[in-house]
DNA sequence: AACTATATATACTGTTCTGTATATGGCATT
DNA sequence: AATGCCATATACAGAACAGTATATATAGTT
């Protein structure tokens, strides 16, 4: 794969999440990353086709991310799901910390019937099952339930830092996050 | 005060919502609203301001409705901030719903320094002293962090909801509510 | 060393964007 | 009826936008 190819992801990556989607142009891109819109245009063909690919690499090295961190940490299904949201206040504490994508991007693509919106609407509903899963292993009776609860704690905490860093929205996240799965687990 | 003016103000509204800011020229704007860019311009000074008075005319007529709501409703503040979530529901099923617009903007506009995202920040904090007023009101010990958790809750929902409509996370972070508020309580 | 294929650079289209200068209408006052 | 004023309409300026046609360099193959 391309080297230059890359380096147009990662930089698309960085201006999307700093400027904004729209506010970016292709241009802006190019020069950037040192190259043409030449170039640009053989590894990607449209700029939705570039955002596409942006948010869906992202949503990968999130995952994994998130994936690598709890086999690491934790064995017990129910410890995962606490320890979540320690690694997202490690997470929104890190300087290169711009919110998250999918949820900014469904705000500049609001139409329902649109590519970006529809994959972001996909990716909040993944991340919501992996969680749903952590809980189902966990034997939690309304596990489906607890994983949407605590998904918007989650997208809620990491939007209200996004807003205002520093805010230590995380944290009281964190707390919620532990009522609302004692409540499930005696449930 | 003018009715272009008035017509100007709602037509902007509809479409940043449905279509986005950025996304949404002032020469769709005036075309909708059935004027022109000079009229417009002698209205407001250029597209930010219009933005600007847009999310706050939106603002005040959101929090004056849920005052209003609450008022006619309850009297005991506990009660009120569980009858919040209802109107929440009964907002996010109504077919002009679009989600949250303080969400949106600053999704589209991330530079902290930005004067939409600054806006967008303050009636976010703004919503959430609201709730904060009425914990203390309800006389819970940490009505602050009560509120901000609450917040997170319905933001998400309502971020979630926009995202796919008809998703119920409303009913969930009710239920989470009721949960962290009596957790709140016994506190 | 000549040839070919591929990647890159330059330069350009046509459109859309915000914002404005200028022209034209109607309407009140005299 | 003539005059002055203000709102609106037309037309335009200049920049930024996505995307492309054409030229040039670079690399590998024979």
């Amino acid at each position: 794969m391309s080297l230059l190819r890359e380096k147009i992801l990662s930089v698309a990556t960085n201006l999307f999440q700093t400027r904004g989607i729209n506010s970016t142009g292709v241009d802006t891109i190019v020069a950037v990353a040192g190259t043409t819109k030449m170039t640009l245009y053989k590894h990607f063909h449209s700029k939705e086709d570039l955002i596409l690919e942006v948010l869906t690499k992202g949503h990968q090295d999130f995952q994994s991310w998130i994936a690598d961190k709890l086999s690491n940490n934790s064995k017990k299904p129910l410890e995962k799901i606490q320890q979540l949201f320690d690694f997202i206040e490690e997470w929104v504490a890190s300087p290169n910390f711009h919110g998250i994508a999918f949820i900014k991007a469904s705000a500049e693509f609001p139409n329902e019937e649109n590519a970006i919106h529809k994959l972001s609407s996909e990716q909040s509903k993944e991340f919501r099952q992996f969680i749903a899963d952590l809980a189902t292993e966990a034997k939690i009776k309304d596990a489906e339930g607890l994983a949407l609860q605590l998904s918007l704690l989650f997208e809620g905490a990491v939007q209200a830092e996004q807003m205002k860093r520093g805010s230590g929205a995380v944290k009281y996240a964190k707390k919620a996050a532990k009522i609302l799965i004692d409540g499930a687990i005696k449930a």
